[in-house]
DNA sequence: GCTTTTTCTGACCGTATGGTCAAGAAAAGA
DNA sequence: TCTTTTCTTGACCATACGGTCAGAAAAAGC
C-alpha cells in the first residue's frame, strides 16, 4: 500500500530524504543521546515535517538501529584493513592514525556509538556479538601470530585493541573535555606524535 | 519556611534521605543519562515517592549538578596523591593503576562523568575550568619538570594524561563492549598487567 | 500530655513527545 | 491529457514527565 521500504527500488525522493534524515538524526542522537533525542528535532534539523519522517522510518527507534548498522561498516574499516602479510608494526601504527583520523573527521560517529555503548548497548548489543566480535577474534589471533613470530612484542592482543580504541576515541567522545584543557594548543599533530610514539616503543621487539 | 537546605543542620532523616536520593541518581543517571533518567525512576530506586524527592532537591537538573560537584573531588583524588617527591616512574605507575582500580570499583561515576562529557559538559562545563584545569596544568607543569630532569622519557605532558584517562577509563565507561570481547576470559588482571607494560615501555628514559 | 516543626503523599497541572490519520500536493505513468 | 502512485502535512491523540500544592502523618521540642 504505502510501504516504501516494502519492494520496489527507492526513488530520487526516496534515496534523498533518507540521507537527509539519517545525516539529521546522526548530528541530534549523537549530541544529546537516544532518550535526549526528540523527532522534532530531528524533523527540524532535516528541514521535513515529523510526520513526513515517520513515512520513511517506522520510528524514532528505527531511525536509531538503522543509523548504527549502517554506520558499523565505515566504523570498523580500518581494522578489516590491518594488511596479515604486511609488515606487524607499520601495520598497527597505521591503525592507529587511521583511527585517530576517523575521530577528527567522523566526531559525532564516534559519540553515537559511545553513547549506546555507555548505555549498555540495548539496540546494538547483538550487532557487536555478530559483527563486532567475529572480527575483532580474527584480529587478535593475527597479532597473536605476529608475536609468536617475534615480530612483535608479547602481550595480551585483546587489551591492545582495547587501548588503541580508547585513545583514538577519547579525542572525540571527550572533545568538550581535551578542549578546555588544552585550550588555544595544537590538538591534532600532538596527538598523532604522541601516540606513534606510546605504541612504537609498546610493540617493538 | 519549609526549605530544609537553609539555615539549620541537617536532621539524620534529612542526611539518610539526601544520601538515598544522590544513590538513587547515580545509578539511574549513569545508566540512562541525564536526559533518559526520570525523576520517577530515582523515587523508586530511592523508595521514596516523587513529591518526597522534590522535598529534598529542587528539580532533576538539581539533583545532577550536586551528584557531579559531589564526586568530582572523589574522582580526582588519585591525581591529587601523585607525590612530587616520590620516583616519577613508580607515581604515575601507581596513578595509573589507581584509576583502573577506580573503574573497576565506582563503574557509575566514571559513566555519570562520560555521559556528561559525551554531550558536551552542559552542566559541568564551568567546573572543568574551575576545578580540573587548574590540577591538570600543575600535574603536566611536574611531568615535564619530571622529563627535562631526565627522570622521564620525553613526551607531551597532556597527552599522557588523557591517554592515561582513556585507557583505564574505558573498562568502566565500555564495560558492555568489552563484556561481549572478553567474553569468559578474566578481565581485570589482564588490564593491569598489560597497561603496567605500556606505561613502563612508554615512560622509561 | 500539647505544640511546633519536619517529613511525606495523593491528586493534580501544563507541557513535551512519539505516533496516527485523513486528505491534499506533487511526481510519475499512460 | 487523465490516472495512479508517491510524497507531504495540519490537526489530533495518548502517554510520560517535571513539577506543584494542600494537607496528612510523623518527629521533635516542651
Amino acid at each position: 500500500m504505502n510501504e516504501p521500504r516494502a519492494i520496489r527500488k527507492p526513488s530520487r525522493i526516496q534515496k534523498r530524504n533518507r540521507k537527509l534524515i539519517l545525516d539529521a538524526a546522526l548530528e541530534v542522537f549523537s549530541t544529546y543521546g537516544y532518550r535526549g533525542a526528540t523527532l522534532d528535532q530531528i524533523a527540524a534539523e532535516a528541514g521535513l515535517s515529523k510526520p513526513n519522517i515517520l513515512y520513511y522510518f517506522t520510528g524514532k527507534e528505527d531511525i536509531h538501529i538503522r543509523l548504527l548498522n549502517g554506520l558499523m561498516d565505515t566504523w570498523l574499516a580500518p581494522m578489516r584493513e590491518i594488511d596479515p602479510e604486511g609488515d606487524p608494526l607499520e601495520e598497527i601504527l597505521r591503525y592507529v592514525h587511521r583511527k585517530l583520523e576517523m575521530s577528527r573527521e567522523f566526531p559525532r560517529e564516534s559519540r553515537l556509538f559511545a553513547n549506546e555503548i555507555l548505555q549498555g548497548a540495548p539496540r546494538i548489543g547483538p550487532h557487536l556479538e555478530s559483527g563486532l566480535k567475529p572480527l575483532v577474534d580474527e584480529t587478535a589471533a593475527l597479532f597473536e601470530r605476529w608475536m609468536a613470530a617475534g615480530q612483535l612484542a608479547q602481550m595480551d592482543a585483546r587489551h591492545l585493541i582495547f587501548s588503541i580504541w580508547a585513545t583514538t576515541q577519547h579525542y572525540a567522545d571527550f572533545d568538550a573535555q581535551v578542549q578546555v584543557l588544552m585550550r588555544g594548543q595544537s590538538i591534532h599533530e600532538g596527538a598523532d606524535a604522541y601516540l606513534d610514539t606510546l605504541y612504537r616503543k609498546l610493540l617493538m621487539v
